[in-house]
DNA sequence: CTGACGACTTGGAGTAAGAGAC
DNA sequence: GTCTCTTACTCCAAGTCGTCAG
C-alpha cells in the first residue's frame, strides 16, 4: 500500500489562545482579577460551560479546579483557593454576545465564513492514498476543552490539553518539516495517517479517512459479509447453544446463557473496565447480579428476567423478558451464593466467548450478532410493513417504522429533544389548518357538482374537475403531515442514526428503493449517499440479505 | 491467563447549515 | 427577505476486539 497523505502541518492544529479583550472582567470574591493567559483560556473553558449541568456537578467542578490551579501563576495560585468565589458571568455573556452576533451576520459576512471553511476543506480535508484522492475525516486536531465525560465519569472537568506538533505520530509521506513532530513512520499495516496519546485515559487518538473512502467502504461490506454467513450458519448455533444449556460444566453454561443474551437480546460483548476511570457501565459478559432479577411467574408469564443496567454512554438498559425454562434455572445456579456486586458470568469474559464464537465460525465475534440480528429485522420488518399500492410518504413512515424496530432492539435511544412538545403542537396546528382547508374544499367540490347537474356545460364540467384536484391535493397534504406526526412521535425516544449508519447492511435498504421505486435520497443523505456508495452502487432490487 | 496497548467501530450530544414558513 | 425550525454534520467519548509481553 503505497500512502501518499499530504497533510498540512499547521492549520490542523487548534488555533493559539487568544486573550479576552480587557473589559471582560474576573472577579474573584468580588474583586476584579486580571488572570495570566494560560490561567485565562482555563478559565474560559469553564466559563463557555455555565449554562451546562455538567458546571454544576461536584466532581466536575473538583477535577476542574484541580487542573485549572495547575496553571495558575503562583500568586494566582495564592489568591483563589475557591472555586465558588470566582464569578466567571461576565466572560459567560461575552461568549453568547458573541455567538448571538455570529448569528447576526449579513449573509456576505456568512457567505465569506462558508468560502474560508470551503478552502479549508479544499487545502487540508483530503490526502491521496494508493493513488486516490480520498476526504480525511477529521483533519483538525482536538482542541483544548475541559473533558465532558458521560453518564458518571470519574474524570469529568479535567483539562484536555492542547495538542503541539511534538505530541503527533506521522504515518504518512507529507510536505513540510520531518523534525518538529514526534515521530513519522510508515506503516502500511495500519490505516490512520495521524495520531496522538490524549492526557485524560492515556489513550490513543487517530485522524483517519472519512467513512466515503475505499478502506472505510471496504470493511464495512466486509461487516455485513461476515453478518451474512452467520445467517447461514446461525441454527446450528443455537442449536448448540441450547444443547450447551445442560453441559455439566459451568463455564460452558455460563457462557451459553451469554450467548443467548447476546442472540436474543443485542446485548454488547461488555469487556472488563478498569474501575475508578470511567463511569461504571456494563454490557452482557460484564453483568453483575444487581443487574438482574429473576420472577418464577409475571403478568401471566412464567420465567421472567428482568434487566435494569448502565450500557455504552451510561445508557439504560431495562427489558422484562419472558426466558425458557432452561435459561431461568441455569441464571439460579449463576446467583447462588453471591453478592450484588458479583459478576453474573464468573467464569466467562469477552475474550474466552469470542474464542469460541471464532470456532463455530470464521471471523464470528459477540458484535456480529448485534449486525445480524439488525439487518434480518429489518429486512423482516420492511417486508412486513410495506404495502405495494401505499404512497411514498407511507412507505417512508414503515420504512422508518422498520428502522425504529431495529433501533428499539439495538437500545438505541436519545433525550427527548428540548422543543418536543413545542414542535409537536406547530405540527399539530397545521394538520387542524389543513382539515379545515379541507373542508372547505370539499364543500367547493360539492357546490360546483351541484352547479354542474343543473347547468351541464362545459364551464361548470371543468370547476367540477379543478375543485376534485383541490381536494385530492389536499387530501395528500393532509395524510402527510399526519405521517410526519405519527412518525415524529414514535420517534420521541429512539435515535435512528446509529443502527443506521452502523448496523443495516444497506444493500438492504437500496433493494427496498429500488423495489418499491423510492428514490434513494428519501432514505439516506448525501453524507449517507457517499458513505453507502458501494451499497448503492451493487445491490438491485431483489438482493437478500 | 492477565493486563496493557493499539486500532478501529459505534454512540449520543451539540451546533451549524439550510429548508421551509411567513 | 427574514425568521424559525429541522436536519445534517461534526465532535469526540466509549465501546469492541486483536496482539503481545510476562
Amino acid at each position: 500500500m503505497q500512502r501518499l497523505g499530504d497533510i498540512c502541518c499547521l492549520w490542523m492544529f487548534a488555533p493559539s489562545y487568544e486573550p479576552l479583550p480587557d473589559k471582560v472582567k474576573f472577579f474573584y470574591d468580588g474583586k476584579h482579577m486580571k488572570l495570566s493567559p494560560p490561567a485565562e483560556e482555563v478559565a474560559t473553558f469553564f466559563a463557555k460551560m455555565l449554562d451546562h449541568e455538567y458546571s454544576t456537578k461536584d466532581i466536575f467542578r473538583k477535577n476542574f479546579f484541580k487542573d485549572w490551579r495547575k496553571e495558575m501563576t503562583s500568586e494566582e495560585k495564592s489568591k483563589i483557593t475557591d472555586l465558588n468565589k470566582c464569578n466567571f458571568s461576565q466572560m459567560n455573556d461575552y461568549f453568547k454576545a458573541q455567538s448571538e452576533a455570529r448569528k447576526q451576520m449579513t449573509k456576505e459576512e456568512k457567505r465569506k465564513i462558508k468560502e474560508e471553511n470551503e478552502r479549508l476543506l479544499q487545502e487540508y480535508g483530503f490526502c491521496i492514498m494508493d493513488n486516490h484522492k480520498e476526504r480525511i475525516g477529521n483533519f483538525r486536531i482536538e482542541p483544548p476543552g475541559l473533558f465532558r465525560g458521560r453518564g458518571d465519569h470519574p474524570k469529568m472537568g479535567m483539562l484536555k490539553r492542547r495538542i503541539r506538533p511534538e505530541d503527533i505520530i506521522i504515518n504518512c509521506i507529507f510536505f513540510s518539516p520531518n523534525d518538529i513532530w514526534k515521530e513519522v513512520r510508515h506503516d502500511n499495516k495500519v490505516t490512520w495517517l495521524a495520531s496522538w496519546t490524549e492526557n485524560i485515559q492515556g489513550s490513543i487518538k487517530y485522524i483517519m479517512l472519512n467513512p466515503s473512502s475505499r478502506i472505510k467502504g471496504e470493511k464495512d461490506w466486509q461487516k455485513y459479509e461476515t453478518a451474512r454467513r452467520l445467517k447461514k450458519c446461525v441454527d446450528r448455533l443455537r442449536t448448540q447453544y441450547r444443547d450447551d444449556w445442560k453441559s455439566k460444566e459451568m463455564r460452558i453454561r455460563q457462557r451459553a446463557v451469554a450467548l443467548y443474551f447476546i442472540d436474543k437480546l443485542a446485548l454488547r460483548a461488555g469487556n472488563e473496565k478498569e474501575e475508578g476511570e470511567t463511569a461504571d457501565t456494563v454490557g452482557c459478559c460484564s453483568l453483575r447480579v444487581e443487574h438482574i432479577q429473576l420472577y418464577p411467574k409475571m403478568d401471566e408469564q412464567e420465567f421472567v428476567v428482568e434487566f435494569d443496567f448502565l450500557g455504552k454512554d451510561s445508557i439504560r438498559y431495562y427489558n422484562k423478558i419472558p426466558v425458557e425454562k432452561r435459561v431461568f434455572k441455569n441464571l439460579q445456579l449463576f446467583l447462588e451464593n453471591k453478592q450484588p456486586e458479583d459478576d453474573l458470568f464468573d467464569r466467562l469474559n469477552t475474550s474466552i466467548l469470542n474464542k469460541h464464537l471464532q470456532e463455530l465460525m470464521d471471523g464470528l465475534t459477540a458484535k456480529v450478532f448485534r449486525t445480524y440480528n439488525a439487518s434480518i429485522t429489518l429486512q423482516q420488518q420492511l417486508k412486513e410493513l410495506t404495502t405495494s399500492d401505499d404512497s411514498i410518504p407511507a412507505k417512508i413512515l414503515s420504512y422508518n417504522r422498520a428502522n425504529r424496530a431495529v433501533a428499539i432492539l439495538c437500545n438505541h435511544q436519545r433525550a427527548p429533544p428540548k422543543t418536543f412538545e413545542k414542535s409537536m403542537q406547530n405540527l399539530q396546528t397545521k394538520i387542524d389548518e389543513k382539515q379545515i382547508q379541507l373542508s372547505t374544499a370539499r364543500k367547493q367540490l360539492k357546490a360546483a357538482k351541484a352547479d354542474h347537474k343543473a347547468s351541464h356545460d362545459d364551464k361548470s364540467k371543468k370547476t367540477v374537475e379543478v375543485k376534485r384536484k383541490a381536494v385530492q391535493r389536499i387530501e395528500e397534504q393532509l395524510m402527510k403531515l399526519q405521517v410526519q406526526a405519527t412518525d415524529r412521535e414514535e420517534n420521541k425516544q429512539i435515535a435512528l442514526g446509529t443502527s443506521k449508519l452502523n448496523y443495516l447492511d444497506p444493500r438492504i435498504s437500496v433493494a427496498w428503493c429500488k423495489k418499491y421505486a423510492i428514490p434513494i435520497e428519501k432514505i439516506y443523505n448525501k453524507t449517507q449517499r457517499e458513505k453507502f456508495a458501494w451499497a448503492i452502487d451493487m445491490a438491485e432490487k431483489d438482493y437478500v440479505f
